[in-house]
DNA sequence: ATTAGTTTTAAGGCTAACCTTAATTTAGGA
DNA sequence: TCCTAAATTAAGGTTAGCCTTAAAACTAAT
């Protein structure tokens, strides 16, 4: 049933993440980094990856996954937010509580049941976290959103899209932030990599590396 | 994620299932069997459940499930009539076609989304082949129906319970045969250990193993 | 040309899990 | 008591899969 093994799913969902956002810059150390692996393990399974046709490797240059792999990555990350959908708006998971669940379905199943499952959901476009869902032919639209790292203080961003990191969606929870939310920079502390906001007239802080996570479009 | 492995859950499941319709009678050669095992094998896995805790074995006697293997087996049926359920009644599923994305899912995820999964269906009490679905308190409904192969020359009965067994349930799809079909026995052929039957007018042959997959009551 | 960064080769280890063969031993019924 | 079905012991093999260490080789850019 299986067609490929979780350890080479993990590979290109990885891949295909990072070529997303640096396109044409993954190197072997960035796997090896990434996953806590030696560059030796990488480079083997890289090879695996590439002797069945899912990913071409120029050494010294970069790793990109070749259009069979992107459709392996994509039909994971379809799964994957089908079933967030699934889960948050039918059974009443919460944002922050999906993602270990979804994981463990997306490496399941066929693509008939996705398909089944996207009708049934009625075609989202979006999963819960605001993150597109590819299409039964593979398409991502991906939406210019601005990252709430880019805001000059003062600026407010409307959030749209998160990306789905538990600890992160928990204290979003916490703070009563969700999608809609509105967010402004008060302060920017360079020094420690830190932004000072508000929301919901309460101020709080968030690192940088995880307002990179937080995206929208800004207030007017 | 996974308490056991799918080797041992099979093993609870090919227990419970004999234990069930022939209490105290599960030997070591009778699983044996059934896997195509060798009885060492199945001796070793056997001595596994028991340090788990999860059966008690008699030498030269039999076998048998603990509480808490009895739990294991439960949960086992429950989460795959429950997924049966959800992939017929909304995902456009046929009871011919369900069952092996069922017995994939069956094995993954928690207590807590198998609860939700049968809140959001409404707590059915059977899954779409009429077997009845263990509650969350893992009680099992048995419905004293009568097998088709207990029929009389000329009695009919009411189908209520089938078998979750694809070859079967394709069988009886062609012949349009669904729950609630009335099947009259014409003939019973005990040479061959077959049946004469008739459904919507037409008249086919079961062989008595199927027969006894059929379960329902007699019409007046 | 040097060197730092990258990649490769080679050999081996490890985990998880289960199953087999071969040779005995034991229990319980006729 | 004896015999047969049932169970056990012991040692080893297999599959699947991935990862590591150690040592070397290569490339690109300064």
């Amino acid at each position: 049933m299986r067609t490929y093994t979780k350890a080479e799913e993990d590979y290109l969902k990885y891949i295909y993440d990072h070529d997303l956002h640096a396109p044409n810059t993954v190197k072997i150390a960035d796997i090896a980094k990434f996953f806590s692996f030696t560059e030796q393990s990488v480079n083997q399974m890289v090879r695996q990856l590439e002797d069945k046709g899912l990913l071409t490797f120029i050494p010294y240059k970069y790793i990109t996954l070749t259009s069979k792999g992107a459709h392996v990555a994509l039909t994971l990350i379809r799964a994957h937010r089908l079933w967030e959908t699934f889960l948050i708006t039918h059974l009443g998971y919460t944002w922050d509580n999906v993602h270990t669940l979804s994981e463990t379905f997306e490496h399941h199943g066929d693509e008939d049941y996705l398909e089944r499952l996207e009708r049934y959901l009625q075609f989202p476009h979006v999963c819960p976290h605001g993150n597109p869902i590819p299409t039964k032919d593979l398409t991502l639209t991906i939406i210019p959103y601005v990252s709430l790292n880019t805001l000059q203080v003062g600026q407010t961003l409307t959030i749209q899209q998160v990306n789905d990191e538990p600890m992160l969606l928990a204290f979003l929870t916490t703070h009563h932030i969700t999608l809609q939310s509105h967010i402004t920079l008060i302060e920017r502390d360079v020094f420690n990599d830190l932004l000072h906001l508000t929301s919901n007239q309460k101020t709080f802080t968030l690192s940088i590396k995880h307002a990179e996570s937080i995206r929208g479009q800004l207030k007017q």
